[in-house]
DNA sequence: GTGACATATAAGTCTGACTTTTTAGGGCTG
DNA sequence: CAGCCCTAAAAAGTCAGACTTATATGTCAC
């Protein structure tokens, strides 16, 4: 899924990005296209295409008579989904995971009352399925069934929000959705208050209450937050 | 600004990035690098270069035996700074526009409760000193400077978030508030409720008070999206 | 110390030849 | 006629080498 085949640079950028959003190279150090080819052992057009992608994600600069620089951390784009999962799974995963999480506390209660202003029809039934197969499978350990309809579910919201920037974030909270599941300490069933406020939702956005929707959300997000502070105060 | 001279391929990516973006080549056209080299007057090399970098904005696909198709605009990374100053620029500048203002109403309210929490001692007098330039330029048509000021304010709230999602969003909202300022109609001195409002806003930031604060943004993001409707209804 | 100038360096560009993957179509067989 | 395989073509992908350009830095004269 991350490392898809798409040629040679590919495969550079799947190791040289994650190096770098690692903080492997600090910023300011300066690479030479010429040895990473080497180090890699592809032609230069192939690197100089890794550079340029590395380039427009603003993770390096390039420049004449110097080379290729790192730039500070503060200027990267963040909201690349690339960036976003290379620095998932690398070392700052915890403070990665924070800020992703309170960017979904701001985002998702607004998105949840536009949801009930202008979800489709369809879109309501999608919801109430969702909450439904969250559910059925929010006892007995099948946390891999429960997730799929948690993610579904958010990625509905967001989607039926009919914010294009709202709607863009599903692969984002998805990431975070499954990465807390996977990789975070999450032996037991879920949090039954969750599961019940997630039907609350739907059942609000079905009725068009929107200030009702947004609250909901919240609760939801906030309990999200807490759960952080519980794993990593 | 826009066109940073970065080489050839930063010129066409100038020319094509925009045009993809305005939906010039409809989802799914079919372009071959070789006639994009000719037709720009460029080498293959520089070419396969600029198609990375539009890759990497999910903007196009290239396949082997077909060519570089482009994708349906729900797969885009609209949270790319360059594709929202291409899309800015080009035909949907409006759609847009309303698409970041709900963003800004989602995002900085949030920000600004979390900059009551976190903000420097520094951070509070740049905020001051902003909301006094506001103030200062707000009467007799010095636009110009009290534009400065205002995207100085709202970058300094973003920042002192402590959320480095937040932060990044301070380019972006720069672009909605000078964009409203240079195309829209923007002729009067602007509302002197909502000079009011960031004063007040400095005011709570300074003292703790993140209620407020929060409270006091919600209202200039709200004023920015009546505005909208009453520009654009 | 300051300025002009020379030099070295690394990115940038171009070209041509070659490879690989994948689609489309033709021809074979049932 | 349907189905299948197999060939061929098309376009991206890769590589190597030569050349250009910008620019940081050091040198020298003043």
């Amino acid at each position: 899924m991350s490392t898809r085949g798409r040629g040679l640079h590919g495969h550079v950028l799947d190791t040289l990005g994650p190096a770098i959003t690692a903080g492997e190279y600090p910023p300011g150090s300066v690479l030479r296209t010429d040895e990473l080819a080497q180090h890699f052992e592809v032609s230069r057009s192939v690197m100089r295409e890794a550079v340029r992608v590395l380039e427009s994600m603003h993770l390096v600069e390039s420049r004449r008579r110097v080379g290729v620089t790192v730039r500070p951390k503060a200027e990267w784009n963040v909201y690349d989904p690339q960036v976003i999962r290379w620095r998932l799974a690398g070392a700052d995963r915890p403070h990665q995971l924070r800020s992703l999480t309170v960017l979904r506390s701001a985002i998702e209660p607004v998105a949840a009352g536009l949801a009930a202003q202008h979800a489709t029809a369809e879109q309501c039934a999608e919801l109430t399925e969702c909450a439904l197969g969250m559910v059925a499978n929010s006892r007995g350990h099948r946390l891999g069934e429960y997730l799929v309809h948690d993610v579904a579910f958010h990625r509905v919201v967001l989607g039926a929000s009919g914010n294009e920037m709202f709607a863009r974030l599903g692969d984002v909270v998805a990431e975070v959705l499954t990465g807390r599941t996977q990789h975070e300490v999450m032996f037991e069933d879920p949090d039954p208050a969750a599961v019940t406020l997630h039907v609350q939702v739907a059942e609000a956005v079905r009725a068009r209450d929107a200030v009702r929707a947004e609250e909901l959300t919240r609760r939801i997000t906030m309990g999200a937050l807490e759960e952080l502070d519980i794993l990593a105060p």
